[in-house]
Parts: structure tokens; sequence; C-alpha cells
DNA sequence: GTTTTACTGTAAAACGTTTAACAGGCGCCT
DNA sequence: AGGCGCCTGTTAAACGTTTTACAGTAAAAC
């Protein structure tokens, strides 16, 4: 009470005890007896007495803390993962140290290495590249890491935690098909970044040996706005899809931008599969059909696989890959339908050859 | 190099210095001959030497760590402040903890304690409330503290930074009334926060005093689908009114979803000033007229005073208001004109009394 | 009645830094 | 030549905890 800052001896003298059963009570190390405890819970809160961390930490070798690192935190994707993180580990006592690498390599490394020097008891992250950055080779098996998003597609030395991103360009595809598009533009972020690459991979693979042509890919960024500025551009100069699917929802952001930019109306006659599930997605006249990711699953299986390491777990790194689904809503025209309406066909109007995505979790 | 950790003694056995010269070294208190910061320099390369912030902090009560709260990780606003918030931080060297309160008052109480227990060098808030927080009493002369965006209108007794909510409110209804508004809903968030009334008042006294009428003020929450379920239940048992104005982006949210799903057009006939400035609100057919905040400059305002604090300034609190301004698009209806033109009188398209809104701060 | 055992509390030694106090070397001014 | 500063480096003492080793007491076991 001195000079300011109240310590665990100052509570000690109050209470009328050594410091280190201050330090018992706060603990819950060793048992102490009941009026001890009182006394000393009633010293500390007399002078507002609160437990220094970085003591704490630098004598117990326990932080308490985890960090947090993703590419962008003006994506909202990363941010309802940050904020889901926040929760989790505000329920389980620990804080979160947040750091961005704005999709940089140098960036990422040198945010690590700050992260790494509170030595936190673990660390979530959305690597901006496929491989294990430098910054973390020598953590690997002593720091707890857990990475979401973005993975390496053969596994890899860490824990991860993703969505089926083939399938989710599988089902994107697959649901645009069955409504009968047959001229299907692939809008994707950046090929440079695996989880991309390979929704891409599912949405064209699928088309490919259904229509026996090759679609369309363009990329649009990372930023919404030069996003929609570049697919303008491609509109303009290009034949007009019937429909577009958009692999992000930064790009799902500059495909509508452009669209609407250009008064070209949605679905017809260009429909759009979007990404991920925000209300603003349905906020608007016509409902935009999307993939959905399940984020807080995400956000659950990361903490719970890092809190399992954090308790000592040394079994091989494990895998989740999580489903994703089809939030249908009004931006994807059925022109199926309408050709066999105009052929006077059977009326049998939606022939669904979609299989159902249940949103469970498989581990390897 | 023994246990797996490496410290600072290491470092110096390597170098063959003693360990202040290494501290010197990485902490730049001291100047330290050439050769010897090379050998110290190169001998903590070798062992990838980090130095250890809890043992640091710990010694020095330097943390380079500031706590930042929000009420809300899910909504874009608050997040938008976190990222420019985590760039300037990163760019002078600091890291931030971020917290979130859920807009709950006990939980802002223990995260701003857990906050507190690092013993940050400061702290940016957006409390949940207008009084200046329990948790935080103790520490108002001690550490540095900006409060952001939810300020006492009255003036507070820490620094703060804020825009000018009455004339946001002003902006929006002086809009809607120049284009011939006069059935003028105000849709907010919650009137327990202080802004959120100050945007009310402001747009309320504008159109109680143009049309001596007292405009009907709805409040939608903070989630943007309970307030979108609210604000149908409104529509659907009352008359229909010209124009909203949204006072957050959540309620724009809700708005927006909630005439969506009712199937009501804008901006005819309902048009909608929304708040806040993001990619979702140009994406669509018709963009969305909106009062824009300078986030940025929000964050950078809050941010040079923290470092003006941290760096010893001691001046009595400063309280940064920022200008917000009108992006108009298309969500807008012009009644004005099109009665003009119904009464063939002057052509005069857009007699526009609106003042320029210069978006730069005044501060008090 | 003495020895174990169990239980609580304490003293003191860490933890890895920073920093105050000090020491040695060298140039500079009388 | 001796004294004074300045520069650079070192030694050792903090910083506020946790934790190990130990001591004292009371209950249990012999």
């Amino acid at each position: 009470m001195d000079n300011g800052r109240v310590t665990i001896r100052d509570v000690a003298a109050r209470a009328g005890v050594s410091i280190a059963t201050v330090s018992n009570v706060f603990s819950g190390n060793k048992p102490v007896n009941a009026d001890l405890r009182e006394r000393v819970l009633k010293a500390a809160e007399e002078l507002a007495y609160q437990v220094d961390r970085a003591a704490s930490q630098l004598r117990s070798g326990q932080a308490r803390v985890v960090g947090v690192l993703v590419p962008d935190l003006d994506d909202v994707f990363f941010t309802s993962l940050v904020s889901q993180l926040e929760v989790l580990a505000e329920r389980d006592g620990y804080d979160i140290l947040v750091a961005s690498s704005r999709d940089d390599l140098g960036l990422e490394q040198s945010r690590l290495r700050t992260l790494l020097a509170w030595r936190p008891s673990g660390l979530i992250a959305v690597p901006c590249s496929d491989a294990v950055p430098e910054a973390l080779r020598g953590e690997v098996g002593r720091l707890p890491i857990v990475f979401a998003d973005r993975v390496p597609p053969e596994g890899s030395i860490v824990d991860t935690v993703a969505i089926d991103n083939r399938e989710a360009g599988e089902i994107a595809a697959r649901h645009l098909l069955a409504k009968g598009h047959r001229d299907i533009l692939v809008a994707a972020s950046s090929l440079a970044i695996s989880p991309i690459r390979e929704r891409v991979h599912g949405a064209c693979d699928l088309i490919r040996s259904a229509l026996d042509r090759e679609p369309t890919v363009v990329e649009l960024g990372s930023n919404a706005d030069r996003g929609a500025a570049t697919f303008r551009h491609w509109l303009e100069r290009h034949k007009q899809p019937s429909a577009v699917i958009a692999l992000t929802n930064v790009t799902t952001l500059s495909t509508l931008s452009a669209l609407a930019r250009l008064r070209i109306d949605i679905p017809d006659p260009v429909s759009v599969v979007g990404f991920d599930d925000y209300p603003w997605m349905s906020a608007r006249k016509t409902g935009l059909t999307a993939i959905r990711q399940p984020i807080a699953e995400m956000a659950e299986a990361a903490w719970n696989r890092l809190r399992a390491r954090m308790a000592g777990d040394r079994t091989p790194p494990t895998h989740s890959v999580m489903q994703t689904s089809l939030q249908a809503r009004d931006s994807v025209r059925d022109l199926a339908a309408m050709a066999e309406h105009a052929g006077s066909r059977d009326p049998d109007p939606l022939p669904n050859p979609e299989r159902p995505a249940a949103s469970r979790k498989a581990v390897h």
C-alpha cells in the first residue's frame, strides 16, 4: 500500500499470516483452514489486492493466457472465430492475446514471436501459408498448438481443425447443377491459400465430371472492394455466367457488389451461391443461398483440443474435419424446373439429388 | 538449454559476457559496444533466445501490453475498432489482450479484473454502462485509460473518444426530411446505452421541431436476428412508416431483415437510413444510405491518447468528438422531388438543405 | 506413554529479468 | 602526475509470486 501497488506481502501482514498462506488461498494449491482463508480474503478485499500475473507466471510457468493469430481482423469469419474462442477461454479462466498477420508471412513471423515471448499456455492460429511457420518450429513439441481453417491438405504435425473444403465446393456445385445451371463461374479469393484451392477443386471436379466442361475460375483477392472492382472488370469483358459460386464470405461480397453495380439481378439472370452465413445475407430481398461453416463448432473443437494438450495430452496430432451445409435461400434460380415446365412434363418440382449434409465432425 | 527454456544466462555464458550486458543489448537501456553486441546477438540467435516478458515485466513494471475491452466481438463495429487498434499497437510494439463483456456488467467487472491483473500499460474500453466500471475506480489516476464510443454525455473522468451522436441522429433525420419524408420511424438498439439515446434525441428533436410531431421509437436490441423478429412483429401491427432510421449497424440489419421478410421494398414504400459503413451495404441492388462513423480515426485518436498517457501525460482528460457523415446511396426515396414533379413546378431536382459534414475531430 | 501419521502453516529459495551501485580504463584538464 | 569524469561492463539486489522443505500440533496407532 506504500507505493501504490498492493502485494501479497501487504495482505499477509494485514491478515496476520505468512505470504505462503495467502498464495495458497488464491492459487488453491494447498488447502487452508476456513477461518484463516476468511481472514485472508477479507484483508485482500479491503486492500483491493489482485495477484500479479507476471510474477505468478514467472514462478509457476503457468500462464493462463493463449495466443490467437488470424490473418485478418476485418474478416467476419476470423472475428467470429475469435469471438467464440474468447467466450470459451473466459469460461475456462484464460485470457487471449490476439494478433493479426494481415496475410503477410513476415508479419506472421514477428507476431508469433511476440506472442511466444509471453510464454502462453497455448496457441491457436490460422496460418497464412501451408507450412508450419518458421517461428513455431522450435515449439511444436513443447507448446500446445492448434491450427484452424487453413491447414495443409496432407495432414500436419500439429492438431488441426478445418472444414471439408473439397466437399464444400462440391455441395455448392451440386446444388447449382441440380437446379439446371450449366454455365457456372467459380469465384475464389486466392488460389495460393490451400483451403480455397480445395474448395475450387471440389467445385470444378464435380462440374467437370457432370458437364464435361472446365468451369472458369476467377481470383478476387481478400479485400471486398478491390475484389468487386476486379470482378466488375471481368464481367464487362466476358460472357455472363448463369451462376457464380463465391468460395469465401469476402468474395461473396465482391461478387454481389459487382453484380449490383452492373445492375445485374439475382437470381435472374445470374444466380449466386455464397459462403458463410451472416446476418446481412438474409437482410436482403433475395436472401442469399450459401455454404454454411459451423464456426462455433470449429472454435469449440479447436479449444477442446488445445485444452487437452494443455492438460498434458501427448497423443499424436488429430485432424478434425467439420461438415459444411447448404443454407438454401432465394439467390439460385431453378432452371431445371422451368425447363420441365416449358416442356410441359411431369410437375415434380424438386428432383433433389443433393445428399443431406450432416453437420458433425469426423476425427482422424 | 538444459531444461528446454533458454534464459538470459545461457546467452551470457555463450557470448562470454555478463547477463546485464545481454539485458542491455535487448532492452537498449544502456549502450553496449558494437562487437559485444554482435557476439550477444549471435549467441541469442544460435540459442533461439527470446526474452521472457513475464520476467521482464515483473522487474521493470513495463508491460508493453494493453487491454482492449468491448461489449460484443460479434458486432462488426467493435471488431473493426479492435482490428485498427491491433495495427496501431503492433506498430508501436504493443500486444493487445482482448476481452468481451457481452454487454453484461458483471462480466465486464470480472473481465476488467483479469485484464488489470496483467498490469497492462494501458486500457481501451467500450464500457457497457455510462458510469466508470467499479473495477476501474482505483485505477483511474494510475493507469492510462481511454473510453471509446460509449462515453457519458456529460464528460468523464477519463479520456474519451466518440462520435457526435446527437449530430449523427440529426444528419439522418435532416436527410429524410429534406427528401420529403414525414412519417419517420427511429429504430434504436437500446435506450439504456447513452450514445444511442443521444442519437435518438438528435433525430427526434429535429423531426419534432420540423414537423411538430413526435416520431415513434422502437428498441430492437443488440442481436440482429432477435431484432428482426421484434421489428417484424412491430411492422405487422402498426402503420407502415415512410422511412426508418436505424441507429446501429445491428439495428440496420434487423430493419432490413424484417422488411425483406415481409417483402416490403426499399426505398419504395419504405426508405431506410442505416448506420455505419460496411461492404455488405453496397453489395445490394439498392445500396444503403447510411451514417458513416470514422472508425479508423476513432481508433487512432484513442490510441494516440493512450500513448500520450503511457508516455506520462498528466494533463486533464480530453474528450475527442468525431464527426459522422452521410453516405448517400439508393435506399431513400426523394418524395420532395416527386411532389414537385407532380405539381409540375420548377424542375430543380435536388433542393439540398443539408450541411456538408466534415469528418474531422474537435478536441475539448 | 511413545511413536506415527496427517494436517496446516511458515521460512526461504527459486523464477528470469532489470537496474542501482560500483569498478576499471582511458582521456583530459589543471 | 594526480584527480576528475566519462564510458562501458559487472555484480548483486530487487520485482511479486509459487513451491520446496521443514516445523509444529493434534489425532491415531502401537
